[in-house]
DNA sequence: ACACCAACGTTGGTGTCGCCAACGTAGCAC
DNA sequence: GTGCTACGTTGGCGACACCAACGTTGGTGT
């Protein structure tokens, strides 16, 4: 009556949104262990990458690249440039912004992270084919599309 | 230089992790506007759920098959009883267990959420064609089943 | 020139979810 | 009886997503 089965909540399990909760959750706990090694978070990689794929930028457009609130990029830049990752400079141009560039160092890590990002997607994607894992992303593509269109 | 577009955080956006969140982000987010009409959470759904489905329980098992911490059952359970949507006994047959019932107002909670949840699954779902949702639900199912057997 | 509104960075919250440590109580195996 | 385990409960933590408000700055309309 009490295996140690600790899944399966009945019709829940069928549920498109519960999967996804459940996928996504294992997804974040694959990341969350790999940047541990980093001594950073999700939100640091994100902003991280962006600036280092992308260039420098100020706070509000880095936020909304990387859907993350302007308040929380703030904490996040602050962190980033306390480690000597990112450097934070008055726009000249606008003097309401903050221009943020990846230094050399910030780059570095971004590479870094970016094999434990690749890391994680294979420890996740395991259980796939290539082809499945090709419909998989598609299919989520057009999800997130669809839905951030507003 | 600053358009209203908040996505496409650069290479970010075609790894299945990022999708995964993203795509479960939207999920939580059209179920919790939907629970919100019931002044409940996605915790009390599951919990409730469970119980109208598969009978009363005690609050660990009712964790394990929800994937919810015991320690978060204790406040849920406490706000579904509190509300007479669920009713705590003690287990005559071992003095350590509870005994969790969904009272007749639960079954009835859990049957107006199962509505709004699904709901959210035809909004969520609205972009794919029905052998696209079997196809996506198929390949989270043969993720989750994976990664849960640890 | 002035008033007005929008955007920026920043501070300081809120809420949900997932998890962990510790305690006292109760069952079970040896 | 001595241990080991499970139970419910308390109290905490961290990550993430979000919101309200403020002072500053830019741009616009008149």
């Amino acid at each position: 009556m009490d295996s140690t089965a600790p899944q399966s909540p009945a019709g829940l399990s069928t549920t498109p949104s519960w999967l996804l909760n459940q996928a996504a959750t294992h997804a974040a706990r694959l990341l969350s262990e790999g940047f541990a090694a980093h001594d950073l978070r999700g939100y640091h990689y994100r902003l991280l990458a962006t600036l280092a794929e992308e260039g420098p930028a100020s706070q509000a457009d880095l936020g909304r690249r990387c859907g993350i609130d302007r308040s929380d990029v703030v904490a996040v830049i602050n962190d980033l440039a306390g480690r000597g990752l990112v450097v934070r400079a008055p726009d000249p141009a606008d003097r309401r912004r903050n221009v943020i560039s990846a230094t050399v160092a910030g780059v570095d890590e971004a590479r870094r992270m970016g094999d434990t990002v690749e890391r994680a997607q294979r420890d996740l994607l395991a259980p796939l084919s290539t082809t499945e894992r090709e419909q998989l992303t598609r299919l989520l593509t057009r999800l997130v599309r669809h839905h951030s269109g507003h």
